[in-house]
DNA sequence: TTGACAACATACTCGGTAGTATGTCTACTT
DNA sequence: AAGTAGACATACTACCGAGTATGTTGTCAA
């Protein structure tokens, strides 16, 4: 928990001016219990112990408070699986680890990650004025390289005869689906362990790459 | 598509009064278009060429039209899988049927579905008044007596030696989230056939089957 | 034919919320 | 010591959207 929970911090911190910190997470709170739509900059004001003067003096609307968020979130997550995509090792193996540092991320920034979710939504249903516009389609523009991350692990391992599918669009949906799904209904209990949310995170890697086709998971 | 078009419009008009109906599924699109938040009951009356007047005279609120919506699209799960259900088979066999059954609903009934996820959001994030959590309740307990359908028949599943996982929750969560995932990225293509829809689902269900550890999944 | 009621449309109220304008205090510079 | 600027708080505006109150029109019963 300490070794994750600060990089976490530093990330945070070397992303945006030390103060924003602090609304950021708040914000992301709010925007996973409530929804963007349903929170007012009012309610995040009242998370921090503020008014409205502090966000707006950092954040020009509330539109850039959420991207702000969404994109902390994405980088939390490049930097998730970074190590396990660079190591040397068969592409099933380096797959395995990103699924599960992914999941991991997830777990751990959950209410940014929830924002990420939001925000993709909102693109899908494609109603944003064309000022946001532009910042939203950078934000579904990383998720997508960041897809196209696994995309690449996953067309070698099928290569490597380790798993197999269909439609290889859809089966990167499911698998992304398996993995993300502790955004919504993972909980922190309290006196958990990090282990306790790595066997999570492990749990959902084995459905994810069993589905996928690989044989020698969920042998567990 | 006519079987199961004219099957959703049979079930549709028993559960409403005629001339709701259509209302019901204007609301449904656009709750799935901008979400529950971001729906005007005005977005809904220009989808259906009206005004305010006609729904308001049907509909005490905006949260009960919503409700409604939910409803009429947890009856669309009940039916679908009814028939799966009730068959005399192998568990193994019956949860696939139901999977795929589900699945199928998913993808028909979309814009339902998409309002079923969001009120189960909502319910998670717990943030609604006294008035409309009665109802609301209600709504997960139907989706929580819907889920144990499945959880009896993969129990019997695994009994029988044919899935295994570890924690049988998470397990759930995980085979729903693979059959639910059409509900965020389908999208009618022109000219799709009911044949198109079932290879997605087919897809889907041997994704999750495979997820939880049946060795004859995705082996096609 | 006339009343009564259902199925809407029109016109209005009113509270909440995004955004702004302005004030205040502190720290730091020179 | 005075000036300046950053980091907020306070007070206000303007609008949007839920809900309501009140028409209007067609239909059907008696």
């Amino acid at each position: 928990m300490t070794a994750n929970a600060s990089a976490h911090s530093n990330l945070e911190r070397s992303l945006v001016e030390e103060g924003q910190v602090e609304i950021l997470r708040m914000a992301a709170q709010c925007f996973m219990d409530r929804g963007f739509a349903s929170t007012s900059i009012d309610d995040v004001a009242r998370r921090l112990g503020s008014t409205k003067g502090r966000i707006y003096h950092f954040f020009a609307s509330k539109a850039d408070l959420f991207f702000a968020v969404a994109e902390v979130g994405m980088e939390f997550n490049y930097a998730a699986i970074d190590a396990s995509l660079k190591k040397e090792a068969p592409a099933i193996e380096r797959l395995r680890d990103m699924a599960f540092a992914h999941c991991m991320s997830m777990i751990e920034t959950q209410p940014y990650q929830h924002s990420v979710w939001q925000g993709v939504e909102i693109h899908l249903r494609g109603s944003t004025t064309p000022e946001q516009r532009e910042r939203l389609n950078a934000l579904i523009e990383s998720r997508d390289r960041y897809s196209a991350l696994f995309k690449a692990v996953m067309e070698e391992a099928v290569r490597d005869g380790h798993i197999h599918y269909s439609d290889p669009s859809i089966a990167r949906q499911l698998m992304f689906m398996a993995l993300n799904s502790p955004i919504f209904w993972y909980k922190p209990r309290p006196g958990e362990t990090a282990q306790d949310r790595q066997r999570i995170a492990r749990q959902c890697t084995e459905f994810a790459l069993a589905g996928l086709g690989d044989p020698t998971a969920a042998k567990r």
